[in-house]
DNA sequence: AACACGTGGGC
DNA sequence: TGCCCAAGTGT
């Protein structure tokens, strides 16, 4: 790791820092979350922006914050509200974190988002990116904040060849990014760092002409900005095959609420089993697995269509059926008999979502 | 360390 | 189309 950081030293401090403030004040971009600096805005704002780009975020953020004023609001609310505040986003395991995360702010530091590093990492959801930046923008404490967009600007500002990809290699931009901070202005630095990485210091094809700090930058003097960061490509995706089914009772259809763990935790969906692709239309082979997995006793009628769905590690690939109850239901906490009215309150994954739009219409 | 965990946009 | 990416965390 030394031998990475050898040219932390070349790099004028002083004035790296006040050329990438001074940009930051006057080109950056006037976002929800920048109105002030309130804590608990702040972090969920950071939340959003896990893995999520600003624009997705910025019309989300906005609906949260009128719906979830306060951290007492967010800590009171009914789960199924703030899945369904979060529909569409994606990682749901983040918003399941933060409410419990909030709760517990409400309760073990009464109301009052901690402002150490050792308490604001306990709470879940808070690791260390997000420790920094809730500690750094609401609180002015210099502590780092290494999303990829840091990665990537000071892999070029100091010419780093170690894969961002590995997640050790995180500790290598801490160490910088604490001997480069800004101590006046912590909130700023970071800032600048990560709209400087999504505004010119682009994954592809950086701006380098349009760059505040260019002239501090190992890898633009050297002409290898495009060569950085070195970050080692993922897997593909796993494939699934799934049937669901769509059943029409009246006005009515059934839908059923996953499992409160794993992928898509807690949402609803219509009903959907696992299956081999070579009984992807057995029909007498999905409904046994909708009755053993489910508990419903359905005849399948045509397949109506496909839905293909990529994650970021398996790509799904549902076979639509309809179907109607041979057997009345037994609604409970996981089952249901809704309307069109109704079925709009539940939370949904994007798949299913397409299920209703494209084969689940009323009338 | 490696993998699970979503989604939509850009090229 | 397919692949990469975007303000990561939990296990």
């Amino acid at each position: 790791m030394t031998d990475s950081l050898k040219n932390l030293k070349l790099v004028n401090k002083d004035a790296f820092q006040h050329d990438l403030i001074e940009w930051f004040s006057n080109e950056q971009r006037d976002l929800p979350w920048r109105k002030d600096k309130n804590p608990y805005k702040v972090w969920v704002s950071e939340i959003m922006l896990q893995q999520t780009r600003v624009d997705t975020v910025i019309p989300y953020f906005n609906r949260f914050i009128e719906q979830f004023p306060t951290i007492n609001d967010l800590a009171d609310a009914e789960e199924e509200k703030v899945l369904k505040a979060w529909e569409g986003l994606g990682y749901y395991s983040r918003v399941r974190n933060l409410q419990s995360a909030v709760k517990e702010v409400k309760e073990k530091y009464g109301g009052k988002v901690p402002d150490t590093k050792e308490e604001i990492s306990t709470l879940k959801g808070v690791g260390p990116y997000t420790a920094g930046a809730i500690l750094s923008i609401a609180y002015g404490v210099p502590e780092p904040a290494v999303d990829g967009n840091v990665m990537r600007v000071i892999s070029r500002i100091l010419s780093i060849w170690e894969d961002i990809a590995k997640p050790s290699t995180r500790k290598t931009f801490e160490t910088a990014i604490y001997e480069l901070i800004s101590h006046e202005n912590p909130s700023y630095f970071n800032q600048a760092l990560m709209e400087l990485g999504a505004l010119i210091c682009t994954p592809t094809s950086p701006s380098c002409l349009l760059c505040p700090v260019r002239e501090h930058c190992h890898a633009f003097h050297e002409g290898v900005e495009n060569e950085l960061p070195v970050k080692t490509k993922a897997k593909k995706q796993r494939q699934v095959q799934l049937a669901s089914v769509v059943i029409r009772e009246d006005e009515k259809t059934v839908i059923h609420k996953r499992s409160s763990s794993g992928l898509l935790a807690n949402l609803w969906e219509f009903p959907t089993v696992e299956v081999t692709s070579p009984f992807m239309f057995d029909k007498s082979y999905v409904e046994a697995l909708l009755m053993e997995e489910i508990g419903i006793e359905v005849k399948l009628g045509q397949a109506v269509g496909k839905i293909e769905h990529v994650f970021s590690h398996l790509k799904w690939d549902i076979q639509v059926f309809e179907g109607e109850l041979k057997a009345p239901i037994k609604e409970d906490e996981n089952l249901k008999v809704v309307s069109p009215e109704e079925i709009v309150e539940y939370p949904f994954p994007v798949p299913h979502q397409k299920i209703m739009k494209q084969y689940y219409h009323e009338e």
